[in-house]
DNA sequence: ATGAGCGTTGCACATCACGCAACGCCCACG
DNA sequence: CGTGGGCGTTGCGTGATGTGCAACGCTCAT
């Protein structure tokens, strides 16, 4: 809407895959080079450019701070985060938290055996949308015609014999994952890791996070980490509960 | 520089605080609700920022893409992680990679006992600036005035009663750690953690990165940390010869 | 029913971003 | 050592574009 701000913000995306010169960002914005110079700078004084010594343009540490921040004040990782280490603590596996947003998949937080580490290894990177545990839960929840306009777009990237194949297939695993009410990924994207997911839902029952618990083939079978399932499902559920409000926390008007 | 797009810019840290409505951002730009709604507009269309249900506006998923995408193309990154990996797998402790970038130190890159994660956990998040090994490393080669500057600029944070207490003592540690070429982090940030860290440089000489080694007290004494110093020099140094194409890599011209 | 508070829209004005052209600089080449 | 091309940079006049205003519609609480 705004074209000044429009093209500034295009340079990010141009930057994120290499370091650029001005002529280059000028020419591929197709503007002068008085004009991405004077774009470059407003960036580069927000700290989300930054310029190295040959001159050349890249990404800023203040987009990682963003990102950072951002993550940091989502409300429903605060409020699972708990929860999530707690199983963890019982049953030792990895857990995953992820919403979805616009298309993408994205984790928001992640707890390890041993302590809590947030998962940004794979913040922003395309989750295999079309396989992950989570991403099934936060897509079968979409209305109907956005969830079929999404799987229609995707790619469906055969990681494993195993992977979701194409988007009939998809629509019709998420059909079933809508229907149980969780969901599972074995061995869809890589050959030895399985997973089981519960969603978490909002006031008005919409899903707005998921979650799940991921173990490699030579620690539990498939079997095994299925039998884990009503404690996942019963977290998701009290973490549901919290979210909402219903539940027995702090003070509540 | 460009007013709509220092305006524009001006809106995402202010979305990181925290979720906001139109007329909270109006506000805080000092500037019309239409306005502001051109701008988040423009920077919804590109990903920066979402809505929620509530109508509130918060960053978006794009920033993570972004960050991670910037991060990913960080060539000393690229160089250096086989040789943190190596090292790693020699010693066993935790290894880190940072660099400097107008006035912040982030983390890039970070290996594990068990296997390569990166430590986005940290990136972008205030380093441990005044204390952290690879801090003084970065920080101990700047040009003396930018050093001074930055220096008193800082908060000195008593994490613990080994931190460094104020800009006196902190430059007097990078006079020494610029001398020495190697620096330490003693139980400055958490108590019963050390570290120890090497420069890494390009062709010009200038430190364009940082490594250590960290590990608790538990595991090894300091004492016993500091005996792996020459690993971690000798590491520093390969990188830096690869890095500044000193190095038998590959072909060279 | 009523009104307050919010986001949204269309519009007329002038601000502000635009492209141009000229400059200075650094290298590479003759 | 001179010369030219390529790059980033600057100042400026023009008009496209971003701006604030006022009016509208909506939801929600009273």
């Amino acid at each position: 809407m705004s074209q000044t701000v429009d093209r500034a913000l295009s340079i990010l995306p141009l930057l994120a895959r290499g370091p650029a010169d001005l002529g280059q960002v000028a020419d591929e914005l197709g503007v002068h080079k008085s004009t991405a110079l004077r774009l470059l700078r407003t960036l580069h004084e927000h700290g989300l450019v930054h310029r190295q010594q040959d001159q050349r343009y890249r990404l800023g540490a203040r987009l990682f701070a963003l990102a950072q921040e951002a993550v940091e004040n989502l409300d429903v990782r605060e409020i699972a985060h708990p929860y999530l280490a707690a199983l963890n603590e019982r049953i030792g596996h990895t857990v995953h938290l992820a919403v979805y947003e616009e298309g993408e998949v994205v984790y928001i937080d992640k707890v390890e055996s041993r302590y809590p580490v947030r998962m940004y290894s794979r913040i922003g990177k395309p989750v295999a949308i079309t396989v992950a545990a989570v991403a099934k839960l936060l897509l079968a929840d979409l209305p109907e015609p956005e969830r079929r306009a999404v799987a229609a777009k995707l790619d469906y990237p055969p990681y494993t014999p195993r992977s979701t194949p194409n988007a009939a297939a998809f629509l019709k695993e998420l059909a079933t994952v809508r229907e149980q009410g969780w969901a599972t990924d074995l061995g869809g994207h890589e050959e030895s890791i399985n997973c089981v997911g519960a969603p978490i839902r909002g006031a008005d029952g919409r899903v707005v996070a998921a979650m799940s618990v991921s173990a490699p083939n030579v620690v539990v079978t498939a079997e095994e980490l299925l039998t884990l399932l009503p404690q996942v499902r019963r977290t998701a559920e009290a973490i549901s509960r919290e979210y909402s409000g219903t539940a027995p926390t702090k003070d509540n008007g």
